[in-house]
RNA sequence: CGGGGCGUAGCGCAGCUUGGUAGCGCGUUUGGUUCGGGACCAAAAGGUCGGAGGUUCAAAUCCUCUCGCCCCGACCA
């Protein structure tokens, strides 16, 4: 493929709009490559269509593989269909809702999985047709709260989403093996793109379902962390992240005499920390959940967490460790019920119906007695030398219906990994660009699409889900691959191979002439070609060609032809000033590097 | 949704405090000189100052309301 930079629309910019701060925004932005329409809302000019178009193209080349299907879906969904499984509230503001003239309201689609299954419900029989995995790559749309960084969180966003249907889970035709299959699909995909990503386990969130992988670009400005184990390879996001193994001790003497301290009018626990002179590291915070659902039947109504001052808590691990579905406790609730909110300490687990979890850092077995500030469950106040056995009392802290120490906070770099011992996690940064899930019956149950099996037994499809950000994948590898004159794209998603920059540009030059004849070869060898017939100062004309990022640059002057060669430069390689390779070498040396 | 900030030419900004009929740089157009890492000279085009209302002889500037956008947080595939 051939274009001229003059016959195309590739608007390049000195500045970038101020409103832009991430440097994927300001470069894509500067390149030509995208234009803010309003919030959240791009245009894709023709660069950025060329990177979606090849993404998109190696997405559909390992889905196929894998045994999917490609379909195409509307934007436009009825509310009904978001209604019937609830996802109308779940999504809330999030969903973009509009009314037609007769009056109906439907939403923009913020995924399928409702109308895929009201397709394949319609569509599918019998077991016989199963399993099923089908995909399409659209234009999503989530009214976010706060659009932000360009592509990266947008309220218009390019996806391909998949969604598979199976009879059973473990076995040939199972979710398990289509999950496996879209696991070592997203893995080929991600290579490809050449990102440096880790697939991390993660929870699956509210779409619901049960395991989960996030598939994450290594990048330091990206939103989310992500904690690996360098020994066993473990690695999650940090929402999922499970904690090794930690010694505690309830039974460690007072540090000294409990003290009540007046604290007035500090709302948070760094603020306290300050004002009583005292680390985060030792304090207790405890979070006070109000139970939804006591899945052991218990009767329990509240549960609470007591994590280390300068830990977070996991809402996560505190349902796992209880046994219940647990929301934060609303804080007028709270209140009613006697917890004195944002000065409460273990001692609150006295109220009848409450579980108390305590993380092993909030009771660290210690040589010399561990000192404790934490609330005082009044307001205003905190207390000193908090200590637990002698303030919370033996017979609590032995009873295992009332008390419970387990890991309930997220993981951080250094705790200690949970799948190889005396292994240290690690954090790092990541950007979110695929996401696997087994769904399971939550959607067949929830609009009733069930089948016959073998045994004529009518039983659920169980589905799965498989989600990639095509735009978001555009964007997060210009985060990771960029310097301080634009982006450097890999090979494979790059809008262009290979630009041409013939130093004259009149059409009867002999560096136009070798440009063309150049580019016909290096086409017909598989190369996209953009020859850079601006008539520009040859300045301009490299900065631009470094700012729009493509990996080769051929540069044809008169020194060059004299010697029969172009000039040969790698875009990754910064300080080189490019090589002379002879004009009939030149689809081979392009050749060697790809 | 809480906190902060910003809307003046395609982009970046000044002017606003102290009202007097809009300016700078980049870019664009034309002519000339240049020509290997964002050239120079000269001329030119381009703006309902986000919108509505108000105060005033007079509003980009003061007041009220409104719309939009960005950043931090909350939330989030």
């Amino acid at each position: 493929m051939i274009q001229s930079w003059s016959r195309t629309l590739i608007p390049t910019a000195k500045e970038a709009p101020s409103d832009a701060e991430s440097p994927s925004h300001k470069l894509l932005t500067r390149g030509g490559y995208i234009r803010r329409v309003t919030a959240g809302v791009y245009d894709y000019l023709p660069l950025a269509w060329r990177v979606l178009t090849k993404i998109s193209n190696i997405v559909r080349e390992e889905m196929d593989a894998a045994g999917a299907s490609e379909l195409f879906m509307p934007v436009l969904v009825p509310i009904e269909f978001y209604a019937g499984t609830k996802r109308d509230e779940a999504y809330g503001d999030l969903l973009f809702k509009l009314t037609d003239r007769k009056g109906m309201v439907n939403a923009l689609g913020p995924t399928h999985e409702e109308t895929i299954t009201e397709l394949t419900k319609a569509g599918v029989a019998s077991y016989k047709q199963l399993p099923l995995n089908l995909y399409q790559i659209q234009t999503k749309f989530r009214d976010e709260a706060r659009p932000r960084a360009g592509l990266l969180r947008g309220r218009e966003f390019i996806m391909k989403d998949a969604y598979s249907f199976h009879m059973g889970v473990e076995g040939p035709g199972g979710l398990n093996e289509a999950y496996d299959a879209m696991y070592r699909a997203y893995v080929n995909i991600f290579t490809r793109c050449g990102l440096s990503f880790t697939a991390v386990e993660a929870e699956s969130g509210p779409i619901g379902g049960s395991a989960s992988h996030e598939f994450m670009v290594n990048c330091e400005s990206g939103e989310d962390t992500v904690l690996t184990c360098p020994a066993s390879g473990y690695a999650a996001n940090v929402e999922k992240c499970e904690i090794g193994p930690r010694p505690s001790d309830l039974h460690a003497a007072p540090a000294g005499d409990l003290q009540e301290v007046h604290t007035p009018g500090l709302p948070g626990i760094d603020q306290v920390g300050e004002f009583m002179k005292v680390k985060t590291r030792n304090m207790l915070k405890t979070i006070v959940f109000r139970v939804v659902e006591d899945r052991q039947g218990r009767g329990l109504r509240w549960v609470l967490a007591t994590v280390r001052g300068d830990h977070d808590v996991n809402e996560g691990k505190v349902k796992a460790a209880s046994g219940c579905t647990v929301e934060l406790a609303p804080e007028k609730d709270a209140h009613a019920a006697g917890f004195a909110i944002g000065y409460v300490s273990p001692r609150a687990a006295k109220h009848h119906h409450t579980l108390l979890l305590i993380d092993p850092d909030a009771c660290p077995p210690a040589e010399k007695p561990p000192f404790w500030v934490t609330g005082s469950d009044r307001k205003d106040h905190h207390v000193k030398y908090f200590n637990w056995k002698r303030d919370v009392g033996e017979a609590m802290l032995n009873d295992p219906a009332k008390v419970k120490v387990a890991d309930v906070r997220n993981a951080l770099a250094g705790d200690p990994s949970p799948r190889s011992p005396g292994a240290k996690l690690e954090a790092r940064r990541g950007i979110e660009v695929g996401h696997i899930f087994k769904l399971g019956t939550k959607y067949s149950e929830a609009m009733g699409f069930s089948i016959l099996n073998e045994k004529q037994e009518r039983q659920p499809v169980i589905m799965g889900c498989y989600g990639i950000g095509v735009s978001r994948v555009m964007a997060a590898c210009v985060e990771m691959s960029h310097d301080e004159n634009g982006i450097v794209w890999p090979l494979p998603i790059a809008p262009y191979h290979v630009v041409i920059t013939p130093m004259k540009v009149e059409p009867t030059s002999e560096a136009m002439r070798v440009a063309c004849e150049l580019s016909g070869r290096l086409a017909a060898a598989g190369f996209d070609v953009l020859i850079d017939d601006r008539d520009e100062r040859p300045g301009v004309r490299f900065k631009d060609a470094d700012l729009i990022g493509v990996p080769i640059r051929l540069t044809i002057g008169d020194k060059s032809l004299a010697e029969q060669s172009v000039e040969f430069k790698l875009r990754s390689d910064t300080q080189g000033k490019g090589e002379m390779v002879k004009i009939d070498s030149v689809v081979s040396r392009c050749l060697g590097t790809a």
